[in-house]
DNA sequence: CAGTGGTCTAGACCACGGA
DNA sequence: CCGTGGTCTAGACCACTGG
């Protein structure tokens, strides 16, 4: 029955043994994952394919629907399988690999670096809308972003925090910080105000950038990220925090975060 | 008993309703789990320390220990706490932080650029002793990485696949890829030599390396890498692809595996 | 409205690691 | 040894969603 499948019986009644010890090689719901991720990863169950339900799961495999919950709640944990919604059952997570690239480049000669904030642009090229929420607020800078900024943690910063979209769907995450002090009485301000990027107006303030320093890490998202963004079960995200440093100080503090299933992150560099 | 927690009862036994409809705002587990969750955020529960057991969990919020499971399987999935050990219990995870940093520096007027390899460097300077696993075959290119590369899916590449430790623990994965037909009749086929940077040794053959292209993203393991690093539940990797480019081809390509619990990647760049 | 997955219970046995 | 978490069962009711 479902088929497929022929290789062994999962689970051979009774192993041989008159009746103890259940699982001494590999729990039974780890062997359904297995097979199951097999399954997927030879493309007999493809991407946005419906995973069989739990009731056929559970009759297939002769265990009990908790049993099969199991396995199939790892592999949503690994990020291959969606979670259920009702009528709609389970599908296979489509790998729609990076929708937006963020990229560095730099000409040979010239050491110019392109982006990475060129949001708008690459998103126009791909034929996609972009949208953001904007939001402005002055928050204390805190022991980690002090560091950073080279500030005592209790000094000002003015935060930009906006959340990107593309089509209207969540794309990312994106804050930057600067120190009050460098800022006041400017546009960085206003939320209404459409800046395309402070670096200029960081620059006519006598604080040109000149380098960066960038940090990237991974995690998985805390439950407001995964309300904001619209982050699935089993999917992390990029961190990346960007340092921007004028001739004498730090300047500028970007973090971004992107859910892994729709970003990767690109650098174009010389030797 | 358990002596903290005075805020509020988390189940005022029945919620006023007569008896029926017993998650209409926020199933029980989430609620468990988001309590403990601020517990360890707000470092009542500090890295190190041991959660309490499945049972006490149970009485504490007055609900069966498969709901408590689900709380703390739902932290574990977030990388907050560990699974159990037996009598040892579950503990919240250590933020070990970055133990390597990966890094790419360039001097201004230079165009020079370090790393990112210096494993071995780095570990030296921080006290640590690192040692690996090298493994040295030959395999078709496949689809990803013949385009990369600029071949033929099925042209030959030699995989030097390196397990790297710290102090005896796994570190990272580390595979780099070369067309066969550039390197044979070298040492790089050598899986017992010590080749500090196959780059030079390319260089000599006439493939200077002139650019790099990082690629960088991030997903969850899968069995085998969790296996091979010794990955914790909830802890995603980073992958870190680089194609470094000679004037005139792609001539080599390596493949990263970072657990993110122990590792970051870092860039400076001049602006 | 029928059937899916989500939530939850009250049991059970087992492997393993500290005392 | 004893208690921990890991595995598993056989039930139950509910919310949501697609036809």
């Amino acid at each position: 029955m479902a088929a497929v499948n022929g290789e062994q019986p999962q689970r051979p009644d009774q192993p041989a043994r008159s009746e103890p010890s259940p699982y001494h090689d590999q729990p039974q719901y780890q062997v359904i994952a297995n097979d199951l991720r097999a399954r997927i990863q030879r493309r007999e169950l493809p991407p946005g394919a419906q995973v069989p339900t739990e009731k056929d799961l559970a009759a297939t495999y002769g265990c009990s629907r908790n049993t099969v919950r199991m396995a199939l709640s790892a592999l949503a944990n690994e990020g291959l399988i969606s979670a259920g919604r009702a009528r709609a059952g389970r599908t296979v997570r489509r790998r729609e690999q990076f929708v937006l690239t963020h990229r560095v480049e730099e000409e040979l000669g010239a050491t110019r670096l392109r982006g990475p904030d060129s949001f708008a642009d690459q998103a126009h090229r791909l034929g996609r809308a972009p949208t953001q929420d904007i939001e402005v607020s002055i928050v204390a800078a805190g022991p980690e972003y002090a560091t950073r900024l080279e500030i005592p943690a209790d000094e000002r910063l003015v935060v930009r925090r906006r959340v990107r979209y593309l089509d209207g769907t969540p794309s990312h995450l994106s804050e930057s910080y600067y120190p009050l002090m460098l800022v006041k009485d400017t546009q960085v301000l206003d939320p209404t105000e459409i800046v395309p990027s402070v670096v200029p107006l960081l620059a006519a303030l006598g604080h040109r950038q000149v380098r960066y320093t960038d940090e990237i890490l991974s995690r998985m998202p805390d439950p407001a990220e995964v309300r904001l963004l619209e982050i699935g079960v089993g999917v992390p995200v990029i961190e990346h925090l960007r340092t921007g440093w004028s001739a004498e100080r730090p300047v500028r503090l970007t973090r971004t975060v992107l859910p892994s299933d729709r970003h990767q992150l690109r650098y174009e560099l010389p030797s």
